[in-house]
Parts: structure tokens; C-alpha cells; sequence
DNA sequence: TCCAATGATTGTGT
DNA sequence: ACACAATCATTGGA
């Protein structure tokens, strides 16, 4: 108990210092000039370093004599504040963290695809959009429909309760770094603002780990989306009907098998398919002839007679007996019939 | 199950 | 933007 005592008269030595002054380190430096209160303070502090020689018993009783003490929240106060001056200063340039971009554009996507947002209605969409762009009938893009969304819903639930796990830890850590700053700030200068501060770097810690998991989840639902937007996985051959009319017009345009803008939309139209798809089937079609003459010859064959045929039968309402124009003059070779039937 | 046929995509050249 | 060539992925018949 004599120490306490000695202590505390060493204490009252800053009694000097008004209750205003407290955080000001100009009014803690004129006090320090006047002499006898700077004694006291190195006297305090000389006691703290004490502490440590000390038993258990007896430094937790210094320790909460420091702590009652009337001035303690005034030299608590100075203390943090000549440690923000220093040490975190330094730190403090990075503090204002602006909107992480990279995370704000995984948010927005995993919005988009109806992952983040509410239950309902996004995800369903992008599917319509996923079965619309694959072009499948109205049965099949039903089926694609729930199948996309059942995987989709997988993946939204999966995405849910790992962020819900990441949040809990989140919280759990921040809590317990939080009341462990709260007790050390008993005993060491830490402002509230310093650990605000330390939960501000957890968090973003924490938002890093958040960021891979969204990244993952971004990353399942692109490949989702592509198995199910590739048509090439669901690809349906064209009716007969429609592969006729393509053949027809190839072969009787066989000088030069490149429909015009107008004749691909009329195409696609009567072969109820997409010009793109039109496109494509002529690109393929004049490589796949060109590399192999004879393989469509019989093909060839066949479409001019029909051709023909047809052709006749427009003359022969006429009442003309004239063959039709031969469109075969180049470009393409020519099967072995003309298109008009003869050999 | 194999394999030719076929619709679609990708990369390249013009 | 379009055509070509190579290639992929699926279909459908043997």
C-alpha cells in the first residue's frame, strides 16, 4: 500500500491540468516546461516500466490504480495521440479505399445472372436469353430452361452459404480483435479511431477472400452459361423441307452460290431458320462441294433435273418450249447434267 | 459403337 | 463485313 500511496501523490502532481487542455500536446508541452510536472510524469512512468518487475498480484493492483486514476484519460489521450502523429500516420495514406472496381463489376454480373439478387425472375431470364440465343424449339428451350435454371439455383445457393460463412467469420473476428483492442486499450494507448481502423483492414482481408468466391462463382455460371448458349451442343439438323430449298437454290445458282441479303432473308423464311443460319449453311455447303465434286454430284444431279422439271413445267404454261437460262456458267463446277435435265 | 454427315464456331485473309 | 478453311460437337444411320 505504500506504493500506491507514493504513487498517487506523484499523480497529483498534474492536477494543474484542466479538464479542457486534455489532448492538447501544447498545453501537455508548457505544463512539461514548467519543471515540477515533468517530474511527475516521468515519476508515472518510471512506475509503469515498474510494472513489470513486479508479481501479478501486485502490478494488477498498480495497474488498476493507474487506471482509476482521475488523470489517466488525459495522458491516455495524449499517448494516442502522439501514436497517431507517428506510427499510423505512415499507414494512414491508404486508408480511403474507394470502391474496389474488380468487385464491383463481379457484383454487377452475378446480379445480372439473377446469383446475388433477389430469389426469382434474373435467373430465369438469362436462361430465356441463354435458350433464345441457342434458337432451340419451344419444347426444348423449356426443358434447357429448367435445366439452366435447376444449375443455376445450385450455384446460388452454393454462392449463399459461403458468403454467409465468410459474414459470420467476418463478424466472429471483428468482434473478438474488437473487445481484445477494447481490453488492451485499458492498459495501452489504442483510440477508437485505431481500431476502427483495424477493422477496416479486417474487413478488407476478409472482402479478398469474398472477391476469389465471387470470382469462382462468376467464373461457374460463365461456364454454365456457355455450355448452354454453345449450339454447337444442341444442334438439330434442318427439316428435309428446309434443306431442299437450300439445295435447290444452291444448285441452280451453282455459277454463283452467294444469296444476296434479301435472298437469305427469304431463305430463312421459307425454311423457317435465321439468316445467320442461311449464312452458314452456305459457307459450308460451297467449301464441302468445292472440296469434294463428286461426292454431290448425284446430289447435283438430282436438284438440277428438279430444277428442270420445274422450269418445264413454268414453260410449258407459258406455252414456251425454250429450256430455262443455264445458271452454271462459271465460278463452280458444273455436275455432270445440265440444269435443264440433259446429259 | 463407329463414322459420315452436318450445323456452328473460330481464326484468317481480303 | 464477308468468305473461306479448319475444326468442334452433335446427329443419325449402319
Amino acid at each position: 500500500m505504500d506504493d500506491q500511496t507514493r504513487m498517487m501523490t506523484g499523480l497529483t502532481g498534474l492536477g494543474g491540468l484542466a479538464q479542457g487542455d486534455v489532448g492538447d500536446p501544447d498545453s501537455v508541452r508548457k505544463q512539461q516546461s514548467l519543471g515540477q510536472p515533468q517530474q511527475d510524469i516521468g515519476d508515472i512512468l518510471q512506475q509503469i516500466m515498474a510494472i513489470t518487475d513486479e508479481s501479478l498480484d501486485e502490478a494488477q493492483a498498480r495497474k488498476h490504480a493507474l487506471n482509476c486514476h482521475r488523470m489517466k484519460p488525459a495522458l491516455f489521450s495524449v499517448l494516442c495521440e502522439i501514436k497517431e502523429k507517428t506510427v499510423l500516420s505512415i499507414r494512414g495514406v491508404q486508408e480511403e479505399d474507394p470502391p474496389d472496381p474488380q468487385i464491383m463489376r463481379l457484383d454487377n454480373m452475378l446480379l445480372a445472372e439473377g446469383v446475388s439478387g433477389p430469389e426469382k425472375g434474373g435467373g430465369s431470364a438469362a436462361a430465356a436469353a441463354a435458350a433464345a440465343a441457342a434458337g432451340g424449339s419451344p419444347t426444348d428451350s423449356s426443358i434447357e430452361h429448367s435445366d439452366y435454371r435447376a444449375k443455376l439455383s445450385q450455384i446460388r445457393q452454393i454462392y449463399h452459404s459461403e458468403l454467409e460463412k465468410y459474414e459470420q467469420a467476418c463478424s466472429e473476428f471483428t468482434n473478438h480483435v474488437m473487445n481484445l483492442l477494447r481490453e488492451q486499450s485499458r492498459t495501452r494507448p489504442i483510440s477508437p479511431k485505431e481500431i476502427e481502423r483495424m477493422v477496416a483492414i479486417i474487413h478488407r482481408k476478409f472482402s479478398s477472400i469474398q472477391m476469389q468466391l465471387k470470382q469462382s462463382t462468376c467464373e461457374a455460371v460463365m461456364i454454365l452459361r456457355s455450355r448452354f448458349l454453345d449450339a454447337r451442343r444442341k444442334r438439330r439438323n434442318f427439316n428435309k423441307q428446309a434443306t431442299e430449298v437450300l439445295n435447290e437454290y444452291f444448285y441452280s445458282h451453282l455459277s454463283n452460290p452467294y444469296p444476296s441479303e434479301e435472298a437469305k432473308e427469304e431463305l430463312a423464311k421459307k425454311c423457317g431458320i435465321t439468316v445467320s443460319q442461311v449464312s452458314n449453311w452456305f459457307g459450308n455447303k460451297r467449301i464441302r462441294y468445292k472440296k469434294n465434286i463428286g461426292k454431290f454430284q448425284e446430289e447435283a444431279n438430282l436438284y438440277a433435273v428438279k430444277t428442270a422439271v420445274d422450269a418445264a413445267n413454268v414453260s410449258a404454261q407459258a406455252s414456251q418450249a425454250n429450256s430455262p437460262a443455264t445458271p452454271n456458267s462459271g465460278g463452280y463446277p458444273a455436275p455432270c447434267y445440265t440444269p435443264d435435265g440433259r446429259l
